[in-house]
DNA sequence: GCGTTTCGACGAAGCGCTTCGACGGACGAG
DNA sequence: CTCGTCCGTCGAAGCGCTTCGTCGAAACGC
């Protein structure tokens, strides 16, 4: 493999000059540089990442820390993961996998002091999470995917729960719909302090309430079964109900199997919202579900660049952001029923 | 950050004895080593990874070079790649992320010689892929999830699609089906070269003649509308159909919508069996499908041990595998129409 | 015309580690 | 008691690059 001397050595120069030809730190002129370049392109020469990250304190490597789950990853996970490691690949970082879960701070400080990572993605923080002040304290850059309990100073990227339950009861409401249910991520997960299972419940009842309706929330295992019981429990707490949100993709079928075999029709008894879907669930109902999907891709590539702005001052600093989901529609919601056939248009949730 | 040389002051020794007693290169002295670990215990020392990489010309770090998909990644290629980070993890290797498709062979080539990577793991390879050889030839030491064209003697793993094929269809078989159609990926991932669907199509072809009966295999798009048209085309064509083998987790929505819409009950009427299937997917469907689940994991775990015995010799190597999907019980499959009910039972797939 | 900038290039000192050759002392063999 | 071995340790030479200080020569001002 050919080295920076070798480069060099072709080209006439000193080792030195090749290297600011190569980051352009120090001017060189134009004759110089261009037998330079040759000099690379004959040898086929690629700088070592290695000599490159030590001398220069720069790894160029960005590290993931992603949620090990036991579950399996979602679809919105996948698609985040994809988009962070092409995003860093444009800007020339690689992307490393870190699977570690909030109670493996010890892990990741020693990981970090390694210097193999010039910056580090987290996603998945838990509302009290030891791996981000693990971080902090290191001085390791680093941006979270979700926030901790305080809605601090701490950089981070985040779906926005407000505003997509807003959108969705506000989608409901506009069609008519008055008794809506909400369908959440479970007990458990909230136990774990996963942030969004709060974060949307909130979000759902304070924007049933600000619309004058009473919400009905309710949290419910990742299961079909759970997800069919669900629609027992809330049809006979609120018989009236002629909407459900949904934030639990493996609940969510089974909801639409208990609707369906109860006689209620999808969507002209009862409509499903689905919201924070992976790609393609809604696909997979019959009738396909109209849902409000995580923006996992935009996350990813504005995680990074965050991150990013970060790690390299050179690069424009970019604010925390907050993303909502985007309307896509199905065939899953519909006007409330008994209402006249004129209000049968589907408004923008935006 | 502490530096080796830190430790070796505080402890009272020259450096490279502190490098000795970290790496087991040479014999050390038991009162030597403990202080040497006292040292590192209290200073909390962490070796930099770059300058391990840069003088052993090891870097510690293995590349997954993924299906940077348009589509989105389904959940056994995230079960792989985490699968995949976690065992890296395990035995002190980091797993970077190469987004890289199969003609974007020539970057791969620049990212190897970086020496970024100790072994490269290269998923959905096509039946030709130029990235192959780009890592032949780069000397790298490499290890496939899938097979080139020729079975060569090239490191891989992979799904055993005969042995999950003919499963299949001994499964469906031992219930008394015989009109069995097969509902392939698309004539578009045929024609990328997408090496399962040839492998999953033949393995059907020959499990089906094998036993003295028609196969009829259908090459499908990815939608659900297409699994609606693969019914209607192939119950046209064998109007005796009793059972479905897809592995096209998008379509199979598509035909299981299709059949009930038909009035043909599952698995009274009609038996579908999804193999290859994704993690959850059986799941999501009503009733719950019965599969052969893709052993994502299995294959991310087998897979980088591989690519370990290939860079690290003092590994044991491990032989080329093929794993067969596993089968998940769902309520998707019962003996064929007709059958007297003793025959109730589902048998094992093996 | 001479001193002063400015530009482009060079040499050398690391970055923190691995690894090779060497060496002193303890120990067994003769 | 002496010589050869082996064990444990040390010093130094890189690994391939970045970056600082420096310096010659061309360009400039008055």
């Amino acid at each position: 493999m050919a080295t920076m001397q070798d480069v060099a050595r072709r080209a006439q120069v000193s080792l030195s000059t090749v290297s600011y030809a190569l980051s352009g730190t120090r001017p060189v002129s134009d004759a110089t540089r261009r037998r330079i370049e040759e000099a690379m392109a004959e040898l086929g020469y690629q700088p070592n990442a290695m000599a490159r990250g030590l001398a220069s304190r720069r790894s160029h490597v960005l590290a993931l820390i992603y949620p090990a789950m036991e579950k399996g990853l979602g679809g919105t996970v996948a698609e985040f993961v994809s988009s962070a490691a092409e995003t860093a690949r444009e800007n020339g970082y690689h992307l490393v996998l870190w699977p570690f879960r909030t109670t493996q701070a010890p892990e990741v400080r020693d990981l970090v002091r390694q210097g193999m990572a010039d910056g580090v993605l987290l996603m998945e923080v838990a509302l009290d999470d030891a791996r981000v002040d693990v971080l902090h304290e290191a001085g390791v850059p680093y941006t979270m995917i979700g926030r901790t309990r305080d809605v601090s100073d701490r950089p981070s990227v985040d779906i926005d729960f407000e505003r997509t339950t807003d959108d969705a009861v506000a989608h409901l409401v506009e069609l008519g719909h008055e008794h809506v249910a909400f369908v959440n991520h479970s007990q458990a997960s909230a136990d774990d302090g996963y942030a969004p299972t709060f974060r949307a419940e909130e979000g759902f009842v304070a924007a049933m309430r600000r619309r004058g309706l009473e919400p009905h929330a309710l949290r419910v295992d990742e299961s079909p079964r759970a997800g069919r019981e669900a629609v027992a429990t809330l049809l006979e707490r609120e018989p009236r109900l002629t909407a459900f949100v949904t934030m639990n993709e493996i609940a969510t079928f089974g909801v639409v199997a208990e609707l369906q075999q109860r006689g209620l029709a999808i969507p002209a008894d009862i409509s499903i919202l689905s919201i924070v879907t992976s790609p393609g669930v809604g696909e997979m109902s019959n009738p396909p579900l109209t849902t409000l999907h995580a923006p996992g891709a935009e996350l990813g590539r504005l995680g990074v660049q965050k991150l990013l702005s970060l790690v390299d001052g050179s690069r424009p600093s970019t604010p925390n952001v907050l993303i909502p989901c985007v309307l896509e529609p199905g065939s899953s919601v519909a006007p409330a029923a008994g209402r006249a056939p004129d209000d049968d248009r589907e408004p923008a949730a935006r």
